[in-house]
RNA sequence: GGCGGCGUAGCCAAGUGGUAAGGCAGAGGUCUGCAAAACCUUUAUUCAUCGGUUCGAUUCCGAUCGCCGCCUCCA
């Protein structure tokens, strides 16, 4: 039974979809202006974990993800280069799905962008102001904070508590608006500014938050059952896209809420203001794995902060590497007989059982991961004493598809094929090693270690694995 | 000031009212021509500190110290 702590009601729950073996989520992408920081991966990466967990639990998944690409920066950047807002994004959309790619994530089923969702947005705030939830000022529409009494049921702030005081008359010169807590849906832009969008409300360009309750309805319902992100947007972000879309329908938006924590740095949370990020290419130029990485990314359940260092980036590095090395060698280790182990089928058994109920208790990815190494550890000590069977192998092979296909940390198996000429080198010092000419073995051992290839000798033969 | 979170071995950390998962690093060993890999053994009488509740607390309660985040600006 899976169940989770739902940020909307602030306890742990157990996940009902709305439709029988159907489930819709959502989650907020990146804003596609320069790299995100791999803070924000860890984000991403718990989103595709948790919709391969939920297709691993049997459920058919719709998952939309957007791209943001109405922010200030872009268009004024756009403007100033003179090029359309989809021009100007368009190398770092590309930028950001390599590396999402690349960091081993399966693409959402919907990625919609903002700037093709206006009319939506539109339709929205017709609505919005039709029932008395907006208001315009000046020419922007705002939106009613006071007529929506849920506002702060998802991030729970007690706006009577704030510095500033909520309860304080508010400067409607400075802010033009009924509230101070309100915010702008639209904001009114004269017809030399580019880019702007026509409405029946005035010339504009939307809002900070519309954008995400227009894309969620259209492409999942007025109520579906997943949203997610990072913890950065629950406030305002998440709140007001609760507020503008339950106002706009009259019914629940999401269901349930998650929301993952920050990424520290020592033991400060990353972000691009602070100026301690690191990008996924940053790492990556650094000369680590993509796989270590997601590992790292991993380690720790999403609910939890995670301290970034790279004495645990490097750690993960080994730690990937050892997954991938079991996996190899069940693949070449070599089957005496046919039949199968009942111990060790039921220790498989067991293993996916303590992965299941780990990921079913608030996803916890650190315990999941924990039962894969023990079974690795107790596979590999069973194997060194009694070989494997037929069925052992297919049976490891298979468990091992099963753990990844929703942790995706054990990447693409390498490739077996030697090339002609590593092959005969191999052949030449296994040559050399019969007539114990350790000196020669050696020397081509070095030479092949030049070349990446890093050679294990095994009862079974040579064994062999790119660096 | 309001709200929320955290403090567990050298590092990253899971976790629970009944006496501390897992990974990395370290040490010793097995194996090996030597390596590598793998395996075995080992590394916290203790979970920030001080009290309280309890037969028993790291786990619950209170206080203290330290750290992080959000609070109608900045998605």
């Amino acid at each position: 039974m899976l169940r989770f702590f739902n940020t909307l009601s602030r306890q742990v729950e157990e996940f009902h979809p709305l439709e029988e073996g159907k489930v819709r989520m959502y989650i907020c992408g990146p804003t596609v202006w320069n790299f995100a920081h791999i803070g924000n991966f860890r984000t991403f990466v718990f989103g595709d974990v948790l919709r391969r967990y939920l297709k691993f639990k049997g459920y058919a998944v719709t998952h939309a993800f957007n791209l943001t690409d109405i922010d200030d920066r872009i268009i004024n950047e756009a403007a100033a280069r003179n090029i359309s807002i989809d021009e100007f994004t368009a190398p770092y959309i590309q930028y950001f799905w390599e590396d999402f790619d690349a960091l081993g994530n399966e693409r959402p089923e919907v990625t919609p962008r903002a700037t093709h969702h206006i009319a939506e947005m539109i339709d929205i705030i017709l609505k919005l102001l039709e029932n008395g939830h907006a208001y315009e000022s000046d020419g922007s529409i705002y939106y009613r904070i006071t007529a929506f009494p849920d506002y702060g049921k998802l991030s729970k702030i007690n706006f009577s508590g704030n510095r500033d005081g909520g309860s304080e008359r508010i400067d409607t010169d400075k802010y033009d608006k009924e509230d101070a807590r309100d915010f702008a849906l639209w904001k009114l832009v004269g017809p030399e500014d580019e880019p702007g969008w026509d409405a029946p409300f005035g010339r504009g360009r939307p809002g900070w938050h519309i954008e995400c309750s227009a894309m969620a309805m259209k492409y999942l319902g007025e109520t579906f059952d997943l949203h997610a992100g990072g913890m950065d947007l629950q406030f305002p972000h998440h709140e007001n896209e609760i507020a503008q879309s339950e106002g706009a329908t009259g019914k629940q938006f999401a269901k349930y809420w998650l929301h993952s924590e920050f990424l520290k740095i020592d033991d400060v949370t990353m972000s691009k203001s602070k100026g301690n990020f690191f990008t996924f290419r940053d790492l990556r130029d650094q000369g680590y794995s993509a796989l270590a990485i997601r590992y790292l990314l991993l380690s720790v359940p999403t609910r939890k902060q995670l301290n970034f260092t790279f004495e645990g980036l490097q750690g993960a590095e080994s730690t990937v590497e050892r997954l991938r090395s079991f996996r190899q060698r069940i693949t070449e280790t070599k089957v005496y007989d046919f039949g199968v182990n009942s111990v060790l089928a039921e220790r498989v058994e067991a293993s996916i059982r303590e992965f299941t109920e780990a990921m079913d208790d608030d996803f916890n990815t650190a315990t999941a991961l924990a039962s894969i190494h023990n079974l690795v550890r107790d596979v590999n000590t069973g194997m060194q004493r009694y070989g494997l069977l037929e069925q052992d192998k297919e049976l490891l092979l298979e468990t091992i598809r099963k753990f990844d296909s929703v942790l995706g940390i054990f990447g693409t198996a390498d490739e077996s094929s030697l090339d002609a000429e590593i092959e005969a080198l191999v052949e030449e010092r296994q040559e050399a090693r019969r007539n114990r000419d350790f000196a020669r073995s050696d020397e081509i051992r070095d030479l092949l270690a030049e070349k990446g290839i890093i050679l294990e000798d095994t009862k079974d033969g040579v064994r062999w694995k790119r660096k």
